[in-house]
DNA sequence: ATAAAAATTTAGGCGAGCCTAAATTTTTAT
DNA sequence: ATAAAAATTTAGGCTCGCCTAAATTTTTAT
């Protein structure tokens, strides 16, 4: 029903707009989908008539129902394939994105489903982030950020924020993957960096903004 | 470097031209693409500027170098596809065609080659046909028609020459399926049918249009 | 409150891949 | 050898997604 580039702008709308909380400006649209404003208004004006968004002229752009559910299937395809590279092809975690956006929009749900099963009915990707349900429903993982953590606390690495393949990879060399286990030995006042303690390895330094942009859970 | 289209239109051209060996006529890619032969026309000359067909008006076409290697590049990742979807994923034969027609066009050669790896570098597909290799290069498996065959005569599945989804229901209700072992019992002169054993199962009747249909090799 | 700046939409156009209708070329039948 | 039939190409047009340039609306600064 809405064709690969109508997919690419529900999946990119959904995720600017903080998961379809606040609307969404057609420059920061044009700005994501390397095209000029007057493409991605056409395209607004089409997603309209389709029901698949709410838009007002000049006013911002927000998801229907059904628009919403056609961008969480994409992204439940985008992050089983991401898993299947990661964990059946034996891709790196940095290699794999690029792929998975041509991926994502292979349209039969029983190849899907029966992917899912395949991989276990994994509930995150290899980025942490958290895999729509078959039905439709995006599990809601509330993770803190890394650099909110203070001085002398253990907790598990769950996810990124940033997912540049550079960051990926400065990550993996650190030994900071999803699981990891860390604990915050020190935060310097002047540009709150952190010096971590991972996985029983010897300290490693890490800017504020590496650790900006990794998630993690308190270990209990 | 080719698109979606261009690369249908490769590989059929592969595949009307018995594997490369006559011209393909504009009325011939019409019927099997499902449009007009002007539309055929059009892309032709888009081809051969492309350097991937040799095209002469009101002549045929032909696959260049090139061409041939973009067809059996996509006939790669088709055959390919079906085979993880077979083995790995549950599938049945005959559901698997028209999902590997939208995967085989995903052009990561890396995510191909591990995939190939993955299953083991298979050298058929699950109807019998070969499985282009990383390099290029399409196994040529030389079977026999079960309709050759005399009475008497023990012989192996193969494949098959139709892809139907309902010809590959009934071959399987049937027990023939690739590797299955068939003895000709008997055969009808006035229409060619045939009595079959196979597998050690009670005796089944196939016609002479299925068997026309089914790729065998000679127990040795 | 108004003018300048920024954001957005409208107008007109382009290539890819398809279409129909009308030529043109090739093949077949007499 | 010629005329009818079949195959193919050409001409002109359409939709999808994109573009640039020009208008319009909204936001920001004074
Ligand atoms: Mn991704
Ligand atoms: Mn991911
Ligand atoms: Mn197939
Ligand atoms: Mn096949």
């Amino acid at each position: 029903m809405a064709s690969l580039a109508e997919e690419n702008y529900l999946k990119l709308i959904y995720h600017l707009s903080g998961s379809g909380a606040e609307e969404v400006s057609t420059n920061a649209l044009a700005e994501q989908t390397q095209t000029r404003a007057a493409s991605v208004t056409d395209m607004l004006r089409k997603l309209a008539d389709k029901n698949l968004v709410h838009y007002k002229k000049y006013q911002g752009v927000r998801l229907t129902q059904d628009g919403q559910e056609v961008a969480l299937q994409v992204i439940r395809r985008h992050r089983l394939w991401e898993v299947f590279m990661v964990e059946k092809l034996g891709f790196r975690w940095d290699e794999v994105h690029p792929i998975a956006e041509e991926l994502e929009h292979i349209a039969s749900e029983e190849l899907i489903n029966r992917l899912d099963a395949f991989l276990g009915f994994p509930v995150s990707d290899p980025h942490g982030d958290p895999i729509p349900t078959a039905a439709g429903a995006m599990p809601s993982a509330e993770y803190e950020k890394l650099c909110e953590v203070t001085a002398g606390q253990q907790v598990t690495m769950m996810g990124v924020l940033e997912h540049a393949a550079s960051f990926l990879q400065f990550l993996s060399k650190a030994g900071l993957i999803p699981g990891s286990v860390v604990s915050v030995l020190e935060i310097n006042d002047f540009d709150r960096s952190m010096i971590l303690k991972i996985n029983e390895s010897a300290p490693s330094f890490v800017s504020y903004e590496v650790a900006r942009n990794i998630l993690i859970k308190f270990s209990v």
